[in-house]
DNA sequence: TTAAACTGGACTAAAAAGGTCTCGTTTATG
DNA sequence: CATAAACGAGACCTTTTTAGTCCAGTTTAA
């Protein structure tokens, strides 16, 4: 349905938070009650972010999760890639290997997979700190 | 998932197959047939096209459907509109009846909103003519 | 040693997508 | 003017995906 699922806003929210408080530990649970996201399935975004490097993780007591990049450098195809499936506006991946009914048929494989390639260009090309800037503006523009 | 749905695939390989048909009228069983699209599901995604003026529908014998318009007059959003529900990347569409449990300390609206804007631009830039084109060249690319 | 935190993975429930079916209405044509 | 080919409208079902929960670990500061 083009739509972010409730998993990439869980982890925008957690990331922009994150960098505001200076970069220190931030446990789940912390987050998880500031922002009313149910905890266990935001310990899973994190842990995703994690292993994707976007975030670091720290076990043990009073361990949790640390921003250690900046937010001009990282851009919202990483978050999206943690957090769904790889952006694939239809299946057919490549050109050898699909098997749908239309396959014999089909003519617009060449024209969709040119359109997955662009829109995965225009979200590499946006950053968290993009994100947190147009969030800004926009609060203050509609106050005016 | 940030993917296209099928009806949006149906619908644009039936609309370059139906231009490409000398903007005949062409029926549902037609279309179904040599695309191996199932009829009904089909017929649910003409008329759709249909309602929002992108083709015509013919009732009776030897009714069906007919482009109307040049594939470089049809966005990629008017397929999209017709065939999903509205693009949009989160459920908050405006600042005053988001109902989220996050909606008090939500930190991402306003960013949520302008990249929702951005990519519905992206997709109103694009029209037809230039998926066909795109289909065209990368099926040459992939033959050298 | 303990409890607070992450790890890992199975599991369930709700929502959306994909597809089918039925009973209409319209209309060209023999 | 009856018929059959086509669209119109909408209920219905099945499968897949998403969202959320649960539990039995492991790690580590205090």
């Amino acid at each position: 349905m083009l739509k972010f699922n409730k998993k990439t806003e869980y982890a925008i929210m957690a990331l922009l938070h994150m960098s505001e408080n200076n970069k220190q530990v931030c446990s789940v649970r912390e987050i998880a009650e500031k922002f009313s996201i149910p905890k266990e399935l935001l310990r899973k975004v994190l842990h995703a972010l994690a292993q994707k490097n976007v975030i670091e993780s720290i076990q043990g007591v009073r361990g949790g999760f640390k921003m250690t990049r900046c937010l001009h450098d990282i851009s919202v195809i990483e978050i999206i890639n943690a957090t769904h499936k790889p952006v694939k506006i239809v299946d057919c991946v490549d050109s050898s290997d699909c098997e749908c009914p239309q396959n014999i048929e089909c003519n617009i494989k060449g024209s969709m997979l040119s359109l997955q390639d662009e829109l995965s260009s225009f979200f590499s090309s946006i950053t968290l700190q993009d994100l947190q800037n147009k969030n800004y503006l926009r609060e203050t523009s509609e106050k005016i």
